[in-house]
DNA sequence: CAGATGATATACATAAATGTATGACTGAGT
DNA sequence: ACTCAGTCATACATTTATGTATATCATCTG
């Protein structure tokens, strides 16, 4: 009953077994050793007064209470995965670290030239790029700058509008060469399509504007966007594509010019980071990178 | 540059410091030493590589920096303190700690009636009650349910409507006896009023309504809404008040009863609460009792 | 079915963090 | 001017946590 909190470092052990699924594994994980991987979860044990682990040779199998925690050990670990990038940038000058969330296609095919020019004028400036479609949480600190598609509804998040990137219908030219050019929506049935694996929100508001794709069926599916790019690129088949992307590969051919889809963009970040140098020339960089890439701009040329 | 993370509770200590303003106090509120202390800040200034504290013989001076850090050691803090009640809950039965966020006046006035029939159902629940006007953040966990004047805006949390709660004036009988009765707005001029003693975003909006008060002095002001009510009972003045708290107390009269504010109320609780049976029951109970509370109904007698 | 691999648990030695005791300094009150 | 209560810093003893080594068990593989 007199017992007094258990030691924050605990946390982080749980956290690791829960994700490596085994003492051994975490101890790897932590630089610690297996024995006081176990003790520390002991430890925990006894202070919360519950098994968060059922024990087992082959590993450890988390308890439904153990379930119940594992957020809130991960906001632990992602609150101070940011301080410590807080820490490192000293008030003056833009030094540390940045970590910047972005979709997959942003994150791999715009980002890097914007990047790149930012990183040359901030030498010190370390950036850490998460390139995925999974959103991460800007309140949480899981990022400090994100580029996203809706709009940001927290008012403590500070966000700039960009503006719509543009999508359209785009194959390659050996593609087009054996296949023939699609005249019409309608012409799309005898070709192959290239799209995603799951229901998203975006596809499922381009279902509501263009009825006529229900009926389409795919001839590759990937969740991975850099894999259906690649498809694109291959002459696999006929794909969604941001037009500025296209730009850049001459052998991509603009298909049904009449439909263009609109991708809205925004850059946002935590209030709390506009004092922070090294998130605020990032931001900067970041929306005046983004704005160029929308009009089309000369300098997302890639390298 | 090969260094490893800090252990997290440098964190705690960090915080602690900050609290409490010496590595001494820090050490009396964890239950260390102060050597103990000195050395934690010691290795997280190292591990971070900038000075936190500047060092006094009167105390410790918090740098730029750590101020900077200081709302990620909160986050941290009120994380941690979640995790464990979370964990204090089992899972189908109704035990554990749960933290209820609300206004002074809705946490000191309208709730503890609410709150003993819960807790009278449930003894093995333990309710934590902050009853203030500053607002807690149920995102970051510092309360699991709140009572709010505001809508919610973020869609991770789970809300419920409860409708208006009116305002209107009173004073006391014996207030009424000796300065007599107010016959209209203008007539307030003459009277004793109580108010706030800040600009809240509430009585701006009420300035709006009737920019008749903002030529109206206070003969008494507090930012202790209890305060305000005291002095209301005691007969110093004429003050708002809620006009379901009025019925409770048979020596209150009603004023201008033309004159009637709205405060629109909702309970709040985080979406991931919703399957922790502490949570949903408290939800239910703040749910019904306010409604009853809003209604007028008998339930809300004070004890 | 034997052997390799990877898991947890335990015993013991070692390393690390903590506590105790003390000194030096500051500011407030007498 | 002096005490007193408060602070931080340091030296040393002790407790605590960690690492090493080993035993035991399960699973997969040839």
């Amino acid at each position: 009953m007199t017992e007094s909190e258990p030691s924050w470092d605990f946390y982080r052990t749980f956290l690791a077994v829960l994700q490596q699924g085994s003492l051994s594994a975490a101890a790897r994980d932590l630089g610690l050793t297996q024995p006081t991987i176990g003790r520390h979860i002991d430890a925990l044990e006894a202070a919360v007064g519950a098994e968060l682990f059922t024990r087992s040779q082959q590993g450890l199998l988390p308890t439904d209470t153990a379930l119940v925690l594992k957020p809130y050990a991960e906001t632990l670990a992602s609150t101070t995965a940011a301080l410590l990038r807080a820490a490192s940038s000293s008030r003056d000058k833009v030094t540390g670290t940045v970590r910047i969330s972005a979709s997959e296609v942003i994150g791999t095919e715009v980002l890097p030239s914007i990047l790149a020019e930012l990183q040359a004028g901030y030498p010190d400036l370390v950036i850490e790029l998460s390139a995925s479609d999974a959103v991460e949480d800007l309140l949480q600190r899981e990022a400090d700058i994100a580029v996203r598609m809706v709009e940001p509804a927290h008012e403590a998040l500070l966000s700039r509008h960009i503006g719509i990137i543009p999508l359209g219908f785009f194959a390659h030219r050996k593609y087009l060469e054996r296949y023939g050019m699609p005249e019409s929506i309608e012409d799309l049935q005898r070709h192959k399509l290239i799209g995603f694996d799951r229901q998203t929100a975006y596809i499922r508001m381009m279902r509501k504007r263009y009825p006529i794709f229900d009926g389409i069926t795919l001839a590759f599916r990937s969740d991975h966007t850099i894999a259906q790019h690649n498809a694109l690129r291959a002459g696999l088949g006929i794909s969604f594509l941001h037009i500025p992307l296209a730009r850049r590969a001459p052998d991509l051919v603009r298909l049904l010019p009449e439909i263009e889809l609109p991708l809205d963009t925004w850059v946002v970040m935590h209030e709390n980071l506009k004092t922070s140098p090294r998130c605020r020339v990032t931001f900067d960089a970041l929306v005046s990178g983004l704005l160029d890439y929308v009009k089309g701009g000369t300098d997302g040329r890639r390298s």
